[in-house]
DNA sequence: TTGACCCGGCTAATGGTGTTAGCTATGCTG
DNA sequence: CAGCATAGCTAACACCATTAGCCGGGTCAA
């Protein structure tokens, strides 16, 4: 189950048709996963034919980079709401990234499959994401084992990678522990 | 840079025919990875069309699947004799998993990419790979964590989503130590 | 020896993908 | 009112995995 289809929030500066698209997109993506949003899948949800797409984007990375930029301010606002709710410990951020990633699955997998085209990125929209991992972690490298721990776990757990009886809440316990002594 | 391309293990039992198939389809996913394996392309290599492919695998995804099991034993390997040489521990381990991963990136991502189809994999072949792992660290829980930071590394890695600056071999030590020091 | 059969090639074609070229209508602006 | 940019359209291209159907050659049995 995903979670409820959130209004985008990287419209500011686009045309209405080109704000339609990115909405379109994201329904798409978070309903039915990155395969099924094609062009002519996504033209049909506007109501124009695929090519017309192109009078507003260049590309499909192109309206697939502003979901990107989109998942990441969601997460950033998930991260940011759950220290000022829980305190800013690694517990807190640890939980809300895993609540985030499993509530939009097929976002999170669109924003770290594959290398990130950062240079296209909008700037600040990364850093944004990343400082409360660094807040609660302040040790740039356990920050980034962390991190990877995070994004590990994800992967693993929307992949159905961990055996069926596993205990992943246990995983997660027993991971964030770890890194949280090692401070 | 990709190491070099191992002949396929898992070829017993196969035609001659199928075999090359499966040696193509290594060569080209370790070198040029998995957008360059298309049936067309494969069966180019071999010196047939297409469509004679499905005379010897029902689809794509058969053949993928015994490079995934390729990989699988090509990391027990590598981890069985890393154990061999340099002990049983968790820092063997993970050094081990690093380096077999980022000797075939690509392999890696194939094998990762995605749900596993577990039930069409031959059995045993996960489970010796995932052994030496639950060796070094028998608590399940620890040891999926450690499996998802290794993971998760590798995944961040491979995809330069770390920023350009960032020292991963310290990440690395940083988390293992952190684990090891849970157990 | 001949017939049947199956194996493993082939060509042609289908429906999908992202994308480009080129036409046209609408509406804003000088 | 002329001109031009905007944003739609159809047709088409190259590629993808895959299927249907044909055919030659080898094997094996009668």
């Amino acid at each position: 189950m995903t979670g409820p289809v959130s209004s985008p929030s990287v419209v500011v500066g686009r045309s209405a048709r080109a704000a339609a698209i990115v909405a379109a997109a994201l329904a798409i993506l978070e309903s039915e996963g990155r395969e099924a949003l094609t062009m002519r899948r996504l033209a049909d949800a506007v109501g124009i034919r695929a090519p017309s797409l192109y009078k507003h984007f260049p590309d499909k990375a192109a309206v697939e980079l502003v979901l990107i930029e989109h998942g990441f301010t969601v997460a950033a606002r998930a991260f940011e709401e759950a220290i000022a709710r829980d305190g800013a410990s690694l517990e807190t951020v640890m939980t809300a990234y895993r609540a985030v990633a499993l509530a939009h699955p097929h976002l999170y997998r669109l924003m770290t499959a594959g290398p990130l085209p950062r240079h296209l990125l909008a700037p600040g929209v990364e850093a944004r994401a990343a400082a409360p991992l660094l807040r609660v972690l302040p040790q740039p490298d356990l920050a980034r084992a962390a991190f990877a721990f995070g994004h590990g776990m994800i992967m693993l757990e929307l992949d159905a990678r961990f055996p069926p009886h596993a205990d992943i809440d246990a995983a997660w316990r027993a991971g964030t522990q770890a890194l949280q002594a090692a401070m």
